[in-house]
DNA sequence: AATGAATGAGCGTTCATTCAT
DNA sequence: CATGAATGAACGCTCATTCAT
């Protein structure tokens, strides 16, 4: 998540730098204790003791553990769409657009593995404050995916037998569990190798045989 | 997960059998409560409530949550990886051994997301106390389909430059991360479509054109 | 206590002799587990696994755990009073009388250590359902002890500044508080050279220079 | 209990104070109950209460229950030992030593007795987490009053025939029952006639008759 | 902005006791 | 006489949240 959040940090210099500071700060830890514990089992005094700050200045920060979560989840999935949609929009073609999407998002959660077990763990359940808006922004990136698989469809770029719905979720959940694998099995794999296998896998599960 | 437990409590209408069928009786509300709430979310309290029973019968029967926890990771694996071997041995080849697995787990996962819930969120969770038989099982799972990806491979039945770790990995996520995701959003969907959505998407990720 | 006990597990053949043995043991069973942990940390579970029989068992014989502990403080100190009864009337001096009760008293705490923790740490304990006959009892014992120092006193053998009250209460707690250090601390000391030593003791904290 | 305390209480009144108070308070209140019920007896929400505290406070500042007791014996038998050693370097001889050590401990406990009951109660229970700190604090007592009878003993002040280990427990252990028994039984007696009949009893019991 | 003492609801667990068999 | 499954109240402890400073 660190490189998520240095943005807002080196915001320096201008009113309330210290305080997004301080924000950014809480969210990091926030990102690896909960991570590591999952939600429920993560405690704001972890948080803060990670952070290196107080409890009452986390709780001026944000009015409650959930909304840091929310806020982590927000800030990490929406970045996330908002280059898909560059993606989409720089790509030539359905399945290079894919590709480059899947690749990025492998890229993301191999490099942020924390994030990634959260945004697992979290993903199916139930009656969690963010709920709603982790819906949204997994029903954004699904979307994108989707359109994507539809225009590859239509252009006769990949299988007319593929259920375009079905293809946007497998690829996703294919890439989470691997990625989480591998971060925890093999530390030994390098990113490239493991990058190389997603690519094609997705590839080949997909594309038209010529 | 009832089916999974029902033919124990069945065994033995004698002396025993009333403590035996009570363990399965909150052994299912367990599966129901974590599976919702996630193991941490659940509380004893639900689920002996779910399970009609008092609180003290639970400590009777189990020595703790996490023993709980523990018992329906290891029946629930346990007896899917021993009817992976029993498919192992009845099918005459890699792939169709392959898919005879993918098609048992995606069913099983199809009609107890509870349990898919409670496998996915965990899986990745550093620190349980069951954490040690649930690598065991979930290895053992992963070792019986990566059996028959390489015996495939050697046989010349899927492409060459597959990586049998990797796929192995691969197919487990994505039939655990579309299992969940259509259960909760697409209820409408046949286990039919679904299974054949599946067996399809192994099919071209894996096998050589012929 | 095995001593204290054995009579009534000997008296078999007779009607009641099972009930009464199974009783037996379960105070044998009591004795251990309380002295060891204490009244409230001793556990239902831990006597009745100690004794080898069933928890009703247990709640056939004894109407509760507090009846258990009540049983044998009474066995106890009941038998211990008997004795120095005995030793009363056999003694042709305060002073001897004195001494035979110390001795006794001695030999039996040194050889039952867990009746001796267990009394020691009840003595002043309020609110116990055992209270009321403890101190009876705990009386008893006293009383036969100060009548003792009250004959030597009035025989002009014991120092004539005494208070015989204080110093009933005196030597009762030296012989206690000895016992259990020595059994817990000095477990090479033997029986006899720790009985002399209490004797010496209260010979001269009593005795009248001559 | 509220002597032992209060003087670490009144200095600061700046920075940090109030905790102290606090955690002062809370002790005070853990000695009374724990006095009176035992250590396994009482319950924390009985010592919050009596503290007019919060459960929560009580766990802010104490680790766990038994903490609360260890530092109730580490604050007041780590207190008397420490005064021992003051008695010891003013006292001229072994004797007069030894008689303010004893003084200066039945004082401390006849007026705590709760502390005096727990201390008793605890001595010989096993399994304890203060078990160490508790052997070594009580040793620490027991060492100070042998020197100080070996010291009267090498001098010819004593009876020669004296077990200086066994002498050193049985006034210690008499110093302790008395203390409760009057506490308990006698209310109407006074401090200085308590004191008075323990100084003759100890003198009597060792010193060398002229 | 920032601290950390204080709160209280609720959690996992224990255990004396009961009761159907 | 004897068993052991079942109960429920209460215990030690945790933790998100608040608030005086």
């Amino acid at each position: 998540m660190v490189g998520m959040i240095k943005a807002a940090v080196s915001q320096r210099g201008e009113k309330g730098g210290k305080a997004r500071a301080t924000r950014a700060l809480l969210l990091d830890a926030a990102v690896k204790v909960i991570g590591r514990k999952g939600y429920t089992g993560a405690t704001v005094d972890e948080i803060v003791e990670e952070a290196g700050v107080s409890k009452g200045l986390a709780y001026y920060h944000f009015k409650s553990k959930a909304e840091m979560a929310s806020s982590i989840l927000d800030d990490g999935i929406g970045e996330l769409a908002d280059e898909f949609v560059a993606i989409a929009e720089a790509a030539d073609s359905g399945p290079s657009a894919l590709i480059g999407m899947i690749e990025r998002f492998a890229v993301k959660i191999f490099e942020n593995k924390e994030f990634g077990r959260f945004f697992v763990s979290e993903l199916w359940r139930e009656g969690r404050v963010w709920s709603g808006s982790m819906r949204e922004n997994e029903e954004r990136l699904l979307g994108l995916i989707r359109e994507q698989l539809q225009r590859a469809k239509d252009g006769g770029l990949i299988r007319p037998e593929i259920d375009v719905d079905f293809e946007a979720v497998a690829l996703v959940g294919m890439v989470l569990t691997t990625s989480l694998y591998y971060i925890d099995e093999k530390t030994d794999v390098s990113e490239r190798d493991f990058i190389d296998n997603i690519i094609d896998f997705v590839r080949h599960a997909n594309v038209c045989p010529e």
